[in-house]
DNA sequence: GCGACAG
DNA sequence: ATCTTGTCGC
């Protein structure tokens, strides 16, 4: 797929607040899918040579049945260290070079991060759907920021991650007993929409099966 | 000022 | 993210 939105990259944490403000305005919470869902895509980072290198793999599956359907991968010298809050300015130069080699364009991306769980509400998923105008959620293994109750062991279940009085997201338990996930509008995405395809794309492991084979090939040498 | 802190 | 084996529990 042909990615044309592009912005300088910053050097800076000062610079990156600059521009994280500035897209912050553009980011959709509300559905705005512009044909039918029949591909959905996964992304995952990996790293060598003591982090130099950034490693991007993105795996595209077929929805609902999860089939893989095409994988590629990018590397690139890293350019910008991991700082909590400002992950997408580190890992979104590699990721959109293996999105530029996807021949099936997904319909929606589960990235690995929050969506607007984040500061400024513009973690790593709502940053890369404004960038390539797609629908995108944020599906992180950990909470970046916000509070929320506690909820019962079975799958399927969720609260409401709350930040400043507001709901941010969801803390949802894809399956039972086990650690729950942090889901998060990225663009174009609602909260309700975003959990639902959280949970139809977790049908046996706690992780979305997109993030999973995506992470098989970027941690793969 | 003191912690917390996606990957 | 990454360095790393076996092991506990369903």
């Amino acid at each position: 797929m042909k990615i044309n939105q592009h912005h300088a990259w910053p050097a800076t944490v000062e610079e990156a607040i600059v521009i994280q403000e500035q897209l912050r305005s553009q980011v959709i919470t509300q559905d705005k899918f512009k044909e039918p869902v029949q591909y959905v895509a996964g992304v995952d980072m990996g790293f060598e040579a003591d982090g130099t290198i950034s490693r991007a793999a993105v795996a595209v599956l077929s929805f609902p049945d999860l089939q893989v359907i095409e994988t590629t991968l990018a590397h690139r010298p890293t350019t910008f260290p991991y700082i909590p809050g400002f992950l997408s300015f580190r890992e979104i130069p590699a990721v959109l070079d293996a999105l530029e080699k996807i021949k099936t364009t997904p319909n929606i991306i589960l990235c690995d991060g929050q969506g607007i769980a984040h500061p400024r509400r513009l973690g790593i998923a709502c940053h890369l759907g404004i960038l390539i105008d797609i629908p995108t959620i944020g599906v992180a293994k950990s909470l970046l920021i916000g509070k929320h109750e506690e909820l019962p062991e079975t799958r399927g279940s969720w609260q409401p991650l709350i930040h400043r009085g507001e709901t941010i997201g969801a803390v949802l338990r894809t399956r039972t007993k086990v650690k729950p996930v942090y889901v998060s509008s990225g663009n174009r995405v609602s909260l309700p929409t975003a959990i639902d395809y959280v949970l139809r794309c977790t049908p046996k492991y706690r992780l979305p099966e997109t993030t999973r084979i995506a992470d098989k090939l970027a941690s793969a040498r």
